[in-house]
DNA sequence: TGTACATCAGTGAACGCGCGTTCACTGATGTAC
DNA sequence: TGTACATCAGTGAACGCGCGTTCACTGATGTAC
């Protein structure tokens, strides 16, 4: 509806500035790294005064949450989709397993927020809670699915490990670059990966 | 020689502040997460002038490579004292996996901050840069008597995922608190995980 | 269709703060003779 | 053992900066009549 240019706007109205916002908050902690992360800096990027964003976020760590929020809900549909077509359990969990990691590549600065313990667990709105909530019962779905009731913890954790490690390492810079070159790559990698891995 | 005591000391010199600088950047961090410290902050903690800390690192990140290389050298340490008296391959793969999930819970900041990408790979003295490698050759070490040549790196890759994936969960919060009871519980809970993983 | 008014989004000045880093300094320490 | 001196560790004032947050404001929008 309004312009979404860097610098400037021509209406009063930015149109959809909460949007914006969030957008240029990814770019900054790609270029500086969380601790780079300013809600000054985000509105200087998105050409509005710097008090303008606290119209849409209460202070920068509901900016965080919302973050952290947009990416479950994102892995959630991603998770959702990949298994869409899949009848075999076992398929249907190592499909969710490769959009985690493809999510985490897509997504990094998500991804890490999502995961850094620096947020109180009590900020963020139900929504997000419940984002998050959805994202980890299709998990656990998907270990019901395959191992007997008593062992559905236990499976979950462990291939939950798996896959948020591998994604970690891969974001952290610690696995060598030729697996990472394209999508196929990855998901080579990945699969090679739960080869290794044993329901029971 | 000289006193470590938190507010006051009798001499002009500490004695060892360098050590105390990153023992007071530690609880910091855990009491404001990395984004919370401040080298001004660890000043203040040991008792000592904000402008001390630069006799003895350069800046801000030379304080973080430091806590990092300090991490992987104690992870190093670990692993091999955990693998020391064990002589079958698997065995010996699977102590170094406990020891580095303890070493993760015991060392929370340091295990951060050795994995933080925030930090640039160029920064940190090569004494550090060996201790991380160090540490990395001693699991592939463990891979190499265990597979053939051709699957080291797979192998390698797949069980530090799992073993880094769990850490960093228990880190962030995520596994349920009755596994993380006692040294006990999250060895077996370890060793569980690691049940599930079969090297070939 | 036109007007009055309430509501909302963005402004810009201002606040107080803690930070990283530099610098000329001073007090303590250790070593050569 | 005693003294002179070089070296080193810690001091405290000062710099400039960007930040989070608040506030009274103004421009734009939409709705009721």
């Amino acid at each position: 509806m309004a312009p979404r240019g860097r610098k400037k706007r021509k209406t009063y109205h930015h149109g959809d500035l909460r949007a914006a916002i969030l957008e240029a908050a990814v770019e900054v902690i790609r270029e500086r790294g969380l601790v780079g992360l300013s809600l000054r800096e985000c509105a200087r990027r998105v050409g509005v005064s710097h008090a303008a964003p606290y119209r849409h976020f209460a202070d920068k760590d509901a900016l965080l949450m919302a973050l952290a929020g947009e990416g479950f809900r994102e892995l959630y549909e991603a998770g959702l989709e990949a298994m869409a077509d899949l009848k075999e359990p076992r398929a249907r969990l190592d499909a969710y397993g490769v959009a985690y990691v493809r999510f985490a590549i897509a997504r990094p600065e998500h991804f890490r927020i999502m995961f850094a313990s620096e947020l109180d667990a009590d900020a963020g709105t139900d929504e997000d809670r419940a984002a998050s909530d959805a994202a980890f019962n299709l998990l656990d779905a998907c270990s019901a699915a395959l191992v007997p009731a008593e062992e559905v913890e236990a499976a979950s954790v462990s291939y939950w490990s798996l896959v948020h490690g591998l994604s970690m390492l891969i974001l952290d810079g610690r696995i060598p670059e030729e697996h990472l070159g394209s999508d196929a790559a990855v998901e080579a990698l990945t699969r090679q990966m739960f080869a290794r891995w044993r329901e029971t």
